[in-house]
RNA sequence: GCGCCAGUAGCUCAGCUGGAUAGAGCAACGGAUUUCUAAUCCGUGGGUCGGGGGUUCAAAUCCCUCCUGGCGUACCA
């Protein structure tokens, strides 16, 4: 990492200067906004001044003699009005950078921050009792590419998701789907007052006669009947299939797929209650047996056994991360909607009561995704349907377009998802502009190996015996281009610890605007002569492109296409 | 009522651990193609950063207050 890495040295003769109790937390390194204030520029000064009660510009040049000018990586340093201490970078210094991306290929980028760190997410755990809305496409979406980030930091990760298979509302979901599977036998029943949608219902009752046929009618005198607890089991599973299958047509997958039913077997439920009546984490009330959350974050109590003596779903929240804690992930990341907010308190206070250090769990809490389609909002509402399927809209838009769009926003973002708009395979749309760079250097690549040039040896494009100490930039834009590149680690490292996938999509955006631009100013293969000229500092440069290219899109899963 | 999130260009959004002229994309307008894919590139216009107050050398960024929108506030899951 090169940005982190400066940043650490700066940060470490900052404390040398201001003691180490400082608190030099906003001491940034970063590419200044303005281009012609050089490669980097740090505000170390600008923070030290009030510590050390002395004139920025004064410590700036301090920086500046004693620390920076010392650098073999640093071309030039310049300080500025308030106090800026900017710089270039050498060119040998880029050169060297980009080595690793020879080096790592498709591991470039990675690093060993997490190092020996289990970390599990859960992400969508939508209910089985429906299909999935194009909402729930940003929460997958978002848990893979972080799943993917996590993992390119070094990270063990394990990707779940929890299958609400247990209750009352998977009751429900099951009667509805017996009657539509009662009709289709030919026994007409009413269907369930406030029951789910048809339409998705029916999507699993399909499905189960598909595999299944008639195999769950019994006759009881004559009359057809379902035997209930077998089919509620395979019409959930048939639901879960549905969803898995939509899930994966965006390329989110899943390491675990784990049912609540699952909690409530061999007995875990009495355990919970004796171990909570032992810690005097609960009380009796009206009948009800409610956990003392209100203690922790929580700002009332919950009730943990219903005055029916069924288990509540906040029951199965405590045993759900009890088991999670038991499997001994280090880490808890809850990939959740704006409308679980309410969750976070009450999560944490399981956490806390049960011991879990603060840290080792994070709530993710992403904003809803407003559906827009030809400038009508579509009410969004859970449990009465009329939503957009996902499915819809990856069979529309595509699997590569829905990934882009949901990594285009950081998730503290509401968002509107015009439908219409994103139905249109147009420019607009910008993953193709950035897939488009890919497929220029693709296409470059088998312009020079048609014309087989002797110059390149081989022909084959590869990246192995390149030596990028040798490469010239011949522009401003080819330096730039080099400069971005070795940026690249940082930006990874930088969305894991903010858990923000679209500082990925805005760096591809960039790289790819930084490769347009090359393209369209300078060329590769010269073919004006009697035979193909390659230029190869060039030749070489668009092949660590297309790495870099490569490996951002992976994580973000974004196909790299050969042709568009 | 209380709580969480948000209000930045016509639209969709960055920026919000205070810093250098508030940035992108789309849309609008004007240019670039005998040359490796024009799904591209270059340029122009466009802003009371929701309103008001405060802290500061410096506020879109921090504090207070008000307005607007979304979500939540179950012995549903």
């Amino acid at each position: 990492m090169v940005i982190n890495e400066l940043k650490q040295k700066i940060k470490d003769y900052a404390g040398g200067l201001a003691g180490i109790k400082s608190n030099l937390n906003n001491l940034t390194v970063e590419e200044p906004k303005n281009e012609k204030f050089g490669d980097l520029s740090t505000n170390a000064a600008m923070v030290l001044a009030p510590i050390l009660n002395k004139n920025p510009f004064e410590i700036a040049s301090k920086i500046e003699k004693e620390l920076i000018s010392g650098w073999d990586q640093i071309k030039d340093v310049n300080i500025v009005k308030p106090g800026f201490v900017n710089f270039n970078l050498k060119d040998g210094f880029i050169k060297e950078n980009l080595k690793n991306i020879i080096e790592y290929k498709e591991k470039f980028g990675s690093n060993r921050s997490g190092e020996g760190v289990r970390v599990q997410l859960e992400y969508v755990s939508s209910n089985p009792t429906g299909n999935l809305h194009v909402g729930h496409g940003r929460w997958g979406a978002l848990g893979d590419s972080l799943a993917n980030i996590y993992a390119a930091n070094g990270y063990e990760v394990f990707r779940e998701y929890y299958v609400n298979d247990y209750g009352t509302q998977a009751d429900k979901f099951s009667d509805c789907a017996k009657c539509i599977y009662l009709g289709h036998s030919g026994r007409i029943t009413s269907y369930p007052e406030n029951g789910y949608p048809e339409e998705s219902v029916s999507l699993a009752v399909d499905r189960l006669i598909s595999e299944h046929n008639g195999r769950f009618i019994v006759e009881k005198s004559g009359i057809k009947e379902v035997e209930t607890g077998p089919f509620k089991k395979e019409i959930i599973r048939m639901m879960v299939s549905y969803i898995c299958e939509t899930l994966e047509l965006m390329g989110v997958r899943y390491d675990r797929w784990f049912y609540e039913s699952w909690l409530y077997e061999n007995s875990n439920l009495e355990k919970l209650i004796t171990d909570l009546k032992n810690k005097d984490m609960v009380y009796e009330k009206d009948g009800a047996l409610w956990f003392k959350v209100s203690r922790y974050a929580d700002d009332k109590d919950r009730v943990v056994i219903r005055k029916d003596g069924s288990p509540s779903y906040f029951a199965s929240d405590i045993l759900y991360l009890m088991d999670k804690i038991k499997r001994g992930y280090d880490k808890l990341v809850y990939v959740l909607g704006a409308d679980h907010h309410g969750y976070v308190d009450r999560l944490k206070s399981i956490g806390k009561a049960m011991g879990l250090a603060e840290d080792r769990l994070e709530i993710i809490i992403g904003q809803m995704v407003k559906i827009v389609d030809r400038g009508k909002t579509l009410k969004m509402s859970r449990r009465k349907g009329k939503l957009y399927p996902l499915r819809d809209l990856i069979e529309e838009v595509g699997k590569d377009a829905v990934r882009y769009f949901f990594s285009m926003n950081s998730f503290d973002t509401p968002m509107d998802f015009d439908v219409s708009l994103a139905k249109q395979k147009s420019n607009q749309n910008p993953v193709y502009y950035v897939q488009y760079a890919h497929a220029r250097i693709e296409s470059i690549l088998e312009k020079i190996k048609e014309s087989g040039p002797g110059d390149i040896e081989s022909g084959s494009c590869s990246l192995d015996k390149i030596d990028t100490s040798k490469i010239e930039f011949k522009s401003r834009s080819e330096r730039q281009l080099a400069k971005i590149m070795i940026l690249y680690p940082d930006i990874i490292y930088n969305s894991c610890r903010s858990n923000a996938p679209y500082l990925v999509t805005q760096y591809l955006y960039r790289l790819a605007t930084g490769f347009h631009y090359f393209y369209n100013n300078f060329r590769v293969v010269n073919d004006d002569g009697d035979r193909a000229a390659v230029d190869e500092d060039r030749f070489v440069l668009i092949l660590l492109v297309r790495q870099v290219l490569r490996n951002a899109l992976k994580l973000l899963g974004v196909s790299a296409p050969q042709k568009m």
